[in-house]
Parts: C-alpha cells; structure tokens; sequence
DNA sequence: GTCCATTGTCGAAGCGCTTCGATGACTTTC
DNA sequence: GAAAGTCATCGAAGCGCTTCGACAATGGAC
C-alpha cells in the first residue's frame, strides 16, 4: 500500500500538489497531473480511507437502520437496502449496516463516535422508536418512509394519497360508478394515521367525480384468506365494478384466486388498480395495474437528501412524496355494464 | 462531539492516561480512572471513529460481500446477512455492505483504500470469481461456503457430507434397509463438485452399513415440481421406506404433499430427514427431521476465523467444517415393514 | 542507606491525509 | 518598466487518536 508520500516523490511534486491533483480542489497543470497520474499507476495508490476521513472530515458512509421485524416481507426488505446501498455508491458512499438491537443503539453509537455522516431510517413504525432518537441526534437522519410523528423529520415516500386519487381517476374516466378498495389489516387502521389516510384519499376524490365508493380491510391483525374472500364477494355483490387495491402480496394473490375461480374476467368484468405495492406485481399469477412504491425512488431520495443534509445549516425538515407512476398491465376497462343508475348484479355474480 | 484532550483536563491527566484508562492496554491507578470515567460521563465523551482508525491501524469494520444472486432464496440470505452483522457487533465489529456489481470491485476498493479489517464473503458460487480475487489482496478474507477451487482460501460451512453420513446412520438403526435421497437441481451435480460429494458421502455410509441406496435430482435446472413428484413415486415403489432430502424448500414442500396426498403417513409409512436446510423447516406444512445449515454458526465461526487472521503471520488457510447437529421433528421412526430382503410394495403404494 | 524493580503517568512522535496561507514565476496593464 | 494580478506549487499545521520510551515515585532486598 503506497501513501501519499511515495506519489509525491515519485512524481517529483509536494504532498499537497498530489491531494489537489486527486481531488481536483485547486487546478494543477496538466504536465504535473500526468506525472501524478503515472506515478499514482506505477505504484497502484489509493488513498487510506481512515486518512481521508480524519483530515477531510466526512467518512463517506453511511449507516442504514434496518430492524427486520417479524411482521416484514423480507424481499421486499432486501430490495430497499440494495437500493440503498446502490444509490449510496453512485455518491461514492458506503453503507454500514445497523441490524437487529443494533437498529437503536448502533445510531446512537454511529452519532456519537462520527462514524457515519448520516443515518438512514428503514422500515419505518408508525410509532417508530427511532424517531425520538433521530431527533437527540447531530447526524443527519434520513426516514424512509413516514412515521406518524414526523414533526421535524427528513422523510421520503411514495404519495401514496395521491396514488389512491390517481387510481380513482383512472377508474372514473372509464365510467365505473361503484367502486372498491381492499385494504390493508384492521390494526393498521388503528396504529397508524397513515392507511387511513390512504383511504380517505380515495374516498374523497371518489365523491368528487361522484363515484361510489366500497371499503374492506384484509383482516384483523393479519391478512385473512377467508375475510379477503368475503370482501371480494361481497363488494361484487354491491355491483362494485373496480376494486383498488391497498394491501399485500397475500391478499393480492387471494383476491385473484377468488376472482379466477369465481370465473370473474380481468378487465371485463372487473377492472383491477393495485397503489402502493412494494412487492414485484409481475410475479402476480395475473400482473395487475399499479401505482407502485418503488424501492430504488425512494432510496435515491433519502440519499439525496441525506447528501444535502451534510452541507451544515441546509438542513430542511419536511416531507418528501415522490410522485407515483402508473405501470399499466391491461387490467382496467371502460364499464361495459347497464347504464342504469343502479347496476345490482354483475355479470359474474 | 467532546475531544480526548477535554476529558484529560477535565480530569487533570494527561491524553495518554485517558487513552489507557478507557483501552486498558497499560495499568492506570483506579483513583485516575475514576476521575477519568466520570469526565468521560460529564463530557459525554465518545472516541472519534476516524481517529481511532488511523493510529490504531485497525477500522473495526468487516466488509460483506453479498451478491444477491437470482437464484438466491432471499430470507435465507437475509439470514446470513443479520447473523453476520451480530456475530460482527459481539466483537465490536460493524458490517459494511458490498453488494451487486460492488461485490466484487467493492472487494477491491475496500481492501486498497484499508477501509475494512477484512472481507467476509457470502452466497458463495462454485466458481466465484471473488476466489481469484481474494487471492490477490492483502486483506483477510473468509468464505461464508465452499468454492469448488478453495485452494488457499479460509472457508466455513456445514460439514454436509458428515451430515449424510449422519443421516444414513440414524435411518440404518432404526433399521431401514431402503433409503432413497433427493437431491438438487442436475446441473447442481455438473457445475460443482460440492452436491455430488454429498451425495457420495450418503452412498458411501449406506454401502459401508449394508443399507441399499437410490438417489434422484429434483430437476434439471430448477426444481421441478412434477419431477419431483415422480421422483419420489419411483423411489416408493423401488421400496424405500425412508427418504434424505438434500434439496430447496420448494422441493421439500412438494415431497411433503405428494406424500400427503398419497395418504403416506410420516414417520410410519416413511421416514424423513433433511440435510443441509438452511431454510426454517418449522415453516414446512409438516416439519421433519434435519441436520441444518445454521447462518448464525457459519457466520459466528467467520467472524472469529476473520479476528484470527488480524493478527499478522497468523492466517492459516483451511476448510472449517462445521459439525452437524441433530433437529428431532418426530418424521423419522422404525422400518416396521417385512422382514424380507426384498420388500416390494410398502404400504402406501 | 544504596540499588534495582515495579508502578503510574507524561510528553511527543506518529498514523496518512486535507487544506490554508504563502511564495515564486509569469502575464497583463497603463 | 513598475505595479498589480494569475497561476501553479509548496510547506506546515492540523484532524483526534494510539503507542513508545522516559521518568519520577514508591517499595523491597540486602
């Protein structure tokens, strides 16, 4: 391992002249730089990275707090962290992992020893613990995803409400008038302000184009095979003749072996609108529509902002919602049903 | 952030005896070091990572190397992934991600810039090109798996063939005569040489006990559900009474309903193990026997097989094997068949 | 009382970089 | 042709620790 030094001597220049030459700070000529250039190519040097973060004050990591709870789709888990780690790169930042207990306590230990320029927050609680803890902190801390307490907090996520009003429109501008949407578990609900908000979202823009609109969760405290069923049925039974879909990939795969064997044809007979997915709806036994939460998006933000957050004093608090995007699977048609103002039974009922 | 030399005049010593009371590498009296931990306490004082890193010529920071492959079952690396980062933090080590491409030029970066101790390796291929490369660096590096060409590498695993060999025995005392295995994907057994050691190991131990074998592959490529399917019906009616699965979750699964629908009773009708999981086999519709891949043993062993190797001179390379261990799930039982040498239809056939 | 060990502490020299201010060597300007 | 400005380069002072050697102060051996 060649140290600075050793270029500079081979090169015939100073130690400083070889720094400013590397990272560009101050000009060098040309015919210096080349020879730095050999000299850095004969000696195969690279920069001490401890060095670096010592006298230029930035470590270049960052630490990515990840508790992977019980209730996580662990693929889905993964996919955000390669995308972190693949977005931290192209900043030429790494990622340290803070797992398990450490997800807490590590933050702390990062803030303090100067470990890591900044923190990102993933998997995200409605009643986050880390919240307050990012809050006593100094490093910057970036949320992605959004917690119910976000007074004061960088986070990134998809805008999900207006995903929810994107997919009523749609819905809407094909002539459906009764509508439906699964949601997630009743306790979600419950713990969070977040899924009902989602909700309202839809409901509201749904009265707005004077659409009716249908509401089921997909289980109590976990998703219910036999609930999504019966919610299925009966938002069909309600003549509903588009269901959005706010939920997992358990109940989106329930709903569709429902609707398959109920003999139900996708878009015909039910158009079909998933908002928010974070799981792949390509290995769907039928892709559907979506307004997906898309991993990389969100973490190219949070690293964005957490770069931003480095430049002392710029530090803006605030929401970021990333606008969705509509990835079309054929599985939304114009209503072909009556004209009547109250369509009761649908052709596959 | 409080420096070391505040907490040495808050506590009226020099930087030195800070630095010794809080490492503990020379004797300080306990009436200074009391005077020191309560500076330490009132400053709030935490040791500068950067700094620590760079007199101390040690980072405290394991780079992992994690390329998640497509053929990957993702829960099972996310496993290796946590065990990993825990086993790291009980050394108060902390785990840097390389992932995808970075995977490999991280390994590079992260070696000649000297930004981690050493080099974990993980989802390691027959023919990883991380070998060649690990060779090349100066950085310790421990494979989390067997490359088939380990020549001068330092790798853990399970001890797979001690595995069938065990597997065998305990199927040959409770006196089964006819034992069938199903085993990986073909071309597992073309591209490396690990699945047919296992195999042989199994052959091996039967032949040496007297006890007759079959073996089918639980597909060509990728497992095969109807393949596996037949697979296991040729084998029952070869008479086997008992069966080694040495294969993905998906197979097990498969094998466990066809059984099912067979009417196949476990233990009676057939024994079960399973060799080498490293899935949760409590996740299976019928949990069975098995002698498992554990990640936080492999990973445990890495960590301390990696702090082996920071002591200069000390780096032995080698195969560190891990002695399988025995999980009862009740799926395996006396062979209560004829007493025949050639039992032709067992039971549920 | 002298000599030698032992113990606890200190000062200073790094670790390998970044960065600031300074300094020549040239150009430009009037 | 002197004053002012540019440009490329250098030297040195850190960054915040660790660690080595030195050195008083103490205690025991004789």
């Amino acid at each position: 391992m060649a140290k600075i030094n050793e270029v500079a001597e081979a090169a015939g220049v100073s130690i400083s002249t070889v720094s400013y030459a590397l990272s560009g700070k101050r000009p060098v000529s040309p015919a210096t730089r080349k020879r730095i250039e050999d000299a850095v190519a004969k000696l195969g040097y690279s920069p001490n990275a401890s060095a670096r973060m010592l006298a230029g004050r930035r470590t270049n990591i960052f630490a990515l707090t990840e508790p992977l709870r019980t209730d996580t789709h662990v693929p889905t888990h993964m996919a955000f962290v390669l995308a972190t780690a693949v977005a931290a790169r192209r900043h030429d930042y790494d990622i340290l992992l803070l797992t398990e207990e450490q997800a807490v306590s590590g933050m702390k230990r990062v803030a303090s020893s100067g470990l890591a320029d900044a923190i990102l927050v993933l998997d995200v609680a409605p009643d986050d613990e880390r919240v307050a803890l990012a809050r006593s902190l100094a490093t910057p801390t970036v949320f992605i995803g959004v917690p119910d307490d976000h007074e004061g907090l960088v986070c990134v996520d998809l805008d999900f409400e207006a995903a929810a009003r994107l997919a009523v429109e749609k819905l809407a501008t094909l002539g459906h008038q009764r509508i439906g949407m699964l949601g997630m578990t009743e306790s979600a609900y419950e713990k969070s302000n977040f899924p009902p908000r989602v909700r309202a979202a839809y409901e509201h823009r749904a009265a707005e184009l004077g659409v009716q609109t249908f509401f089921r969760t997909s289980g109590p405290a976990q998703t219910d095979r036999n609930g999504c069923r019966v919610a299925v049925s009966e938002m069909l039974a309600a003549g509903v003749t588009a269901l959005v879909l706010h939920a997992n990939e358990d109940a989106h795969a329930i709903v569709l072996s429902e609707l398959d064997q109920r003999g139900v044809s996708i878009p015909y007979d039910l158009s079909l609108i998933s908002v928010g997915n974070s799981f792949d709806i390509d290995t769907l036994a039928r892709p559907i529509d979506s307004l997906p939460l898309i991993p990389a998006e969100s973490c190219n933000r949070a690293v964005e902002l957490a770069l931003e957050s480095l430049d002392e004093g710029h530090r803006q608090p605030g929401l970021h919602l990333i606008a969705p995007t509509y990835l079309s699977r054929d599985s939304i048609g114009p209503w072909v049903g009556s004209t009547s103002d109250e369509p009761e039974a649908p052709a596959a009922m």
